[in-house]
Formats: C-alpha cells, structure tokens, sequence
RNA sequence: GGCGCCGUGGCCAAGUGGUAAGGCGGCAGACUGCAAAUCUGCUAUUCGUCGGUUCGAUUCCGACCGGCGCCUCCA
C-alpha cells in the first residue's frame, strides 16, 4: 500500500492519513452560503475538495463527502428583505447556479448537499445537549451562547487562545448579552426582519435560528457520524469557524470531531484576497464569457500547490489554456485509430508505467498536484518521441492510454471535445478535398487560400504522412 | 499589537542539507511545398538581502526588506 499523507492544520505536520474504518473516508466539506453566485476564489476552494476527494478514490478509498449549503444567514436575510422575499426564494437560484458552475468545472458531486434549513431539529438538539451539559447558556437576549470558557482546549485549531483584540483587528461589536465577548452564538433570538423572511423557528428557546459554526457540527455528526475522517474548508474558516465547529462539537459528545484538518489557500487578485466585500471577484460565468474552458481552469488552479497563494492573472491563464492544449493534442493522437494501428514501443509503455507512479507519488503526498502535472508533462513529451517511431505494438498504446486515463481521473484536465454539427464537418470535408485536389496538382496558393478559409471559421488543419486532420479550437 | 504564510529564470511554479522538476513564452534546428502539430538543443553557476551553523545551504537558524492572510460569522 502506498504511504497517503496529509498536511494536519490541527498539527501543523504533514502526517499520514487513512480512514478510520479503513475503506471509506468520511469527510466534511464546509460550502457556499447561497446568497450570491460563488465566485472564483471559493472556487478555488471547492476544486481542492474535488482533487482531495478524487485523489482519496485513486488511493483506493470510498469517499463519502458532505457539502453543506448554508441557506440561512445574516446576508441572506438582509437580501431577503432588500427584494422582499423569502429566504428560500433567494437561496433557490443561487443554489441552481453554484451546480451549473460546478458541473462546468468538472467538480464531482459530493455524496450530499445538505441545506441548513433543513436540519433545524438536529441543530435544536445539539444546543439543547450543549445546554445540558452546561457549556452553553441562554442570554437576556433570548440568544444562546456557547461559554468558551467551559471549554479548556479552545484555540487549539487556530493557535489564538490567548487572542487580545488590538489596533489592526477588526473592531469588535458591542454585545451586552453575551458573558464573554468571544462566546460565540449556537441559536439567535428572531427579530423582525427574520420572521418576514422565513427565518426562525420554535425552539425551547424561543422562536430564533441556528448560528453559522452550529449548522455545520450538526449536519456533519449527523450524517457522518460523531467522528470524522476529515474537515476541509479554506484558510479564513480557521478561526473562528472551525475552531466554534470543535469546540460545540466535542463539548456535546466528548469525542474527537475530526481526526484530520485541511485548509486551502486563497485565490488572489491584484495582489489582494479574492472577496466580494474587496470588489475584486472573478465569476465562473464570467470566464465562461472570456472562452476559457474548465480545462484551463482546473489546470490554473492545479498547477499551484493548495497551500500557497494563488493569483489569478490573464498571463497565467493563457499559459494554462496553452498548456491544455498540448494535452488535448496528446490525448487526441494516443486515442487516435491510427496511434493504435501504428503502435508503440516498449518505452512508450515504460514511460506511461513511470508516468502514473510519479503521479501517484506526488498526489499521495499531500495533495501535491503540481509535480503531478510534472510528471504528466515528462510523459506527453516522451510517449510522443516514442509514437513518431512507430513501434507497431498495440498494447504500448493501451498502456498508454490507461495511464493518461487514470492520471485524469484526478487531474480531469483533457479538455473537451465538442461534436461539431454535421454541417460543418460537411462542409470542411469538402473544403479538404478541394484543398488536397490543390496540393497535389502543386497549386499551392490555391492550397493556402483554402486553409485561411477553414482558419477563418476556426477549424485548424493538420497534415502528416498519415492524412490531414482538423479540429476546431 | 498577536498569530501565521510567502518571496525560485521574461511569466506561472515544484523541490531537496550535496549542488535547481514541469508549464507558458523566446531562440535555433529536424519534419513540412509553406504551415500546424511533434521532436531535438539552448534559454537561473542560481533560488529577496545580509549574517550564522555546516566539509557543503536555495533547503536549517537569526536579522532585515518586500508581499499576503487571520485576529467573531469571509472559501
């Protein structure tokens, strides 16, 4: 078995890493809250999720992964109000639309989307144990607080237990209710403008709603159990999210939340922090707009380790649509009838064997996708120089293939190729045979004006001994 | 102020206590009628700066410079 290893937030160490049960890995993975389109920086976020869950599926684990949609919040509610709807009438669309971005950037569908909103009695019932055992109390506020206080090993994710607001941080609101001001909120009392939007329920508590770091313990533990494998999430939900989620959690069950911790870095632009408050987002939608396949994006994002910063530039992007190219050139040519016929050689079939232990290897490593593009790279170069010699063994190429196939199972990096309509392919097929008529009788400017005009409609020609072949980019 | 991360060629970016992967771009060559694609060669005596440890540091330690993040609800 090859080592997996994982870097531990809660460590700080990179450590080896298996599911507890040993087949399936249980793993949390905290989502959009669904008030506005998810941009490209959360993204960034949800591909790590998505390589880290496909990486878990090449080691040989089952993946059972939980993304939970945050569909009630202070933001919802304030949008809620501002257009005078429901929560649900602003969260509807918005959902819609996370799926549309994430199918267009090939990120698997986790096993579950669970909607804060529907696990109101499950949240219910973790407060009221959290109350039980006396780590949470119900302020004159009619709010419900979590007492920090009652937890010793608080700070522990985040490394800020003996945090002290100072000048830089972000200033603190004044709230009277709470006993200490870093006791953060389990359940908040409904007000006005919660009720208008659909947003409180009863609880013994009162009429109110689940804070944000609540939802997320109660979703998870139910369903995934008291203790997870792993909690994904990026850097920013260190502290206090994650560190809240700890804390409520295993004050209620008195077991380890979470074995293992993974943080994702940001997406930069400019320099700064992709956010919707800093004005500087980047949309799936609008890339779409902008031509740049998911392909490209996947290998942006991929080329960077998820632990480093990442900045997003028209440069970078353009190097990673060229980048794809020359995958998709390679993967079109190994997938090729006439590759096949051709054949292979046995190095053809030692570098692709070399290829996917290099890019296993590196995966397996802490997720370290840039040397697994690395590797794939030293084997589009080597099986090319291989196929152009004609080795005539069939079974090279299968190997071939099988190693771009299982190396793209993670990576998921080919780009697509759209059908064109029988129109076009008509038309080029006719153009083509005008054009081979051309070079055959030496005409060759008539060649050449033939090809502009393929050009022109953005079908890039090919020739070789072996024929002409087109493809339109 | 506290905690933490980062600084590698024109751009992006891995990496190791023993002398710098890969991609994009560029230059030259092969192939081609010309292209495109592909292949070959070249493109950092050097890894922010200055010290220290070491036989040896880009990799460890310290200082400094520069950039970024978190410090209560932001992926």
């Amino acid at each position: 078995m090859p080592d997996f290893r994982l870097y531990n937030t809660l460590t700080r160490h990179i450590e080896p890493f298996a599911p507890a049960d040993g087949t399936t890995v249980r793993m949390y993975t905290c989502g959009p809250t669904v008030y506005n389109p998810a941009h490209l920086g959360n993204f960034r976020t949800f591909l790590f999720e998505d390589l880290m869950r496909r990486t878990l599926a090449l080691r040989g684990w089952r993946v059972h992964q939980v993304m939970n949609l945050t569909d009630v919040d202070d933001k919802i509610i304030k949008r809620a109000h501002e257009q005078g709807k429901s929560i649900v009438e602003v969260t509807g669309p918005v959902i819609a639309a996370f799926h549309a971005d994430r199918v267009f950037l090939r990120i698997q569908a986790a096993e579950a989307y669970p909607r804060a909103t529907d696990f109101i009695p499950q949240m219910i019932a973790l407060v009221q144990r959290l109350i039980d055992r006396g780590v949470a109390y119900q302020a004159e506020d009619g709010s419900v607080y979590f007492a920090i206080s009652k937890f010793p090993s608080y700070g522990r994710l985040s490394r800020l237990d003996t945090r002290e607001i100072k000048s830089g941080a972000r200033v603190i609101q004044d709230d009277y209710s709470k006993e200490n001001a870093q006791d953060f909120a389990l359940w908040k009392a409904a007000k006005q403008e919660d009720e208008a939007a659909g947003a409180a329920w009863d609880s013994p508590w009162g009429r109110g709603r689940p804070g944000w770091h609540l939802e997320c313990s109660a979703m998870a533990m139910d369903l995934l159990g008291e203790t997870l494998d792993l909690h994904c999430g990026a850097v920013d939900l260190i502290f206090p999210h994650h560190e809240d989620e700890i804390a409520q959690s295993e004050a209620a069950t008195g077991k380890t939340f979470s074995h293992v911790w993974c943080h994702g870095a940001f997406l930069l632009t400019e320099g700064a922090k992709m956010a919707k408050r800093v004005g500087n987002v980047s949309t799936v939608q609008g890339l779409r707009e902008e031509r740049i396949s998911s392909a490209a994006i996947r290998h942006f994002v991929f080329n960077t380790h998820y632990r480093k910063e990442l900045n997003l530039s028209d440069e970078a992007l353009e190097a990673s649509r060229q980048a794809v190219r020359r995958i998709g050139d390679f993967a079109d040519r190994l997938g090729s009838e006439t590759t096949l016929t051709l054949g292979g050689t046995p190095e053809l079939a030692r570098a692709a064997d070399v290829a996917v232990e290099l890019a296993e290897a590196a995966l397996f490593d802490d997720l370290n996708a840039p040397e697994a593009l690395a590797a794939l790279f030293d084997f589009i170069r080597a099986a090319n120089a291989e196929l152009d010699r004609r080795g005539g063994d069939r079974s090279a190429v299968e190997r071939a293939r099988a190693a771009l196939t299982r190396i793209d199972s993670v990576l998921d990096i080919v780009p697509g190729r759209e059908a064109p309509d029988d129109g076009l392919v008509a038309w080029v097929e006719e153009r083509l045979a005008a054009r081979k008529a051309a070079r055959q009788a030496r005409n060759f400017a008539d060649a050449d004006r033939i090809r502009a005009e393929l050009v022109g409609r953005g079908v890039v020609i090919e020739d070789s001994s072996a024929g002409t072949t087109w493809k339109v980019v």
